[in-house]
DNA sequence: AGCAGAACATACTCGCCGGTATGTCGTCAA
DNA sequence: TTGACGACATACCGGCGAGTATGTTCTGCT
């Protein structure tokens, strides 16, 4: 019901970085990450290449500042619903998924890159940023984990239909996930976002909720 | 129930083309439009740049011919599903849905370099090439139209809930597409492909259809 | 006042990659 | 048999963009 989340939780970033994150963030969105060029990044806040690398030793340290930033703003917001044992497994999931909605329209430049880099195998030559894309990996892992934990009480309180956990979800993510793709964070207030919300939360609870009969 | 679709109704590129376009739909799949090197599309089947340039005059006509090939599959599977007015609604969106999912693991390198190319929104600086993306954007809003009218049909005869069904067509769409990215085609056989294909579309159906009482 | 260092901007290098120009080998028709 | 053309391979060019080297200005500290 009352729903007013999506607070920064997360440490805020050096001054100095924050700027450059949030052009970075944008910039990535419009032409992915390969066509995206130091000085797109510079050029949207006003800057030139100096200022970017005075920050960051390289173009994919930007990149991965970004992505962890992402996960880590989903993890800080839907965890603490997840282990909120007080609330039915229906009404966590459903909070889980509205919060995650949000997020994808709120933060949608920050989601969107953040979408990307988990599908992207390689990165560059450097081990050291393959070796960041994986802890990555591991972070979606883990935030997956939380819905296939809800999942799972869910199903044998008998709410749930009879699913395997992790493969749920997939669809239930994939759909939220896919957000960040069509929504455009310049139109749309407060009310259509919520309105949004609330539907997928509703769908999704609908695809996993025992049928009536 | 039965259920062994899939099959190729398009009308088959030139023998020549064929082989570049499955080598570049790998090859992109990998590493993205602008971090696939026209060398590694050639070296994924053995050749070189030469070959490819003898077919295609750009590396952006690979890329919007395996694009249109996709969506082609797509329409050419799904179209017939949705016009069935033999059966109900809901049947017709379980078949649709399920057709999809299948295009997604089958044809996973074509389906995941498409659906990369609806969300770009420049493809270098040609304008021909730039309204044959938009092309392609205007034919999966025509697909998402089929999905569309289904669930409008289903609204109206009570199976589904009361949803705008152009809203509703994203969750929907998102989860399926999606598939694209988890699955490894490597891995999985047809059984496994079915499995996942059934769960998609039971998901699907429970989102919309309309909550017991 | 003066100096050290942060916070940038500017100028330059250098490898990579899209595209082109040119060569080579077959094949088929007259 | 030859010569025209398709089907490629090879050699090359030019630009772009990541990263670097080198300024320049501002700030805080002593």
């Amino acid at each position: 019901m009352t729903a007013d989340d999506n607070e920064p939780v997360t440490r805020p970033p050096a001054p100095g970085r924050r700027d450059i994150l949030e052009a970075a963030a944008t910039a990535f969105t419009r032409g992915g990450y390969t066509a995206t060029t130091i000085d797109d990044i510079a050029r949207e806040m006003g800057a030139t290449k100096g200022r970017v690398y005075h920050y960051y030793r390289a173009k994919a340290d930007v990149f991965l500042d970004i992505v962890t930033t992402g996960m880590q703003e989903l993890i800080d917001g839907v965890q603490p619903i997840a282990g909120n044992t007080g609330l039915d497994p229906a009404t966590r999931l459903w909070r889980m998924a509205h919060h995650h909605a949000g997020l994808m329209m709120t933060r949608n430049s920050f989601q969107r890159v953040a979408m990307r880099a988990v599908e992207m195998r390689r990165l560059g030559e450097a081990p050291a940023q393959q070796q960041a894309l994986e802890t990555v990996v591991a972070m979606r892992d883990r935030y997956e984990q939380l819905f296939a934990d809800v999942i799972d009480e869910g199903r044998q309180a008998g709410v749930f239909r009879d699913v395997d956990s992790r493969l749920a979800t997939k669809p239930l993510l994939g759909a939220l996930n896919w957000i960040s793709l069509w929504y455009d964070p310049q139109r749309g207030d407060y009310n259509t976002r919520q309105r949004v919300a609330d539907e997928y939360a509703d769908f999704i609870l609908g695809g996993l909720r025992r049928s009536p009969r």
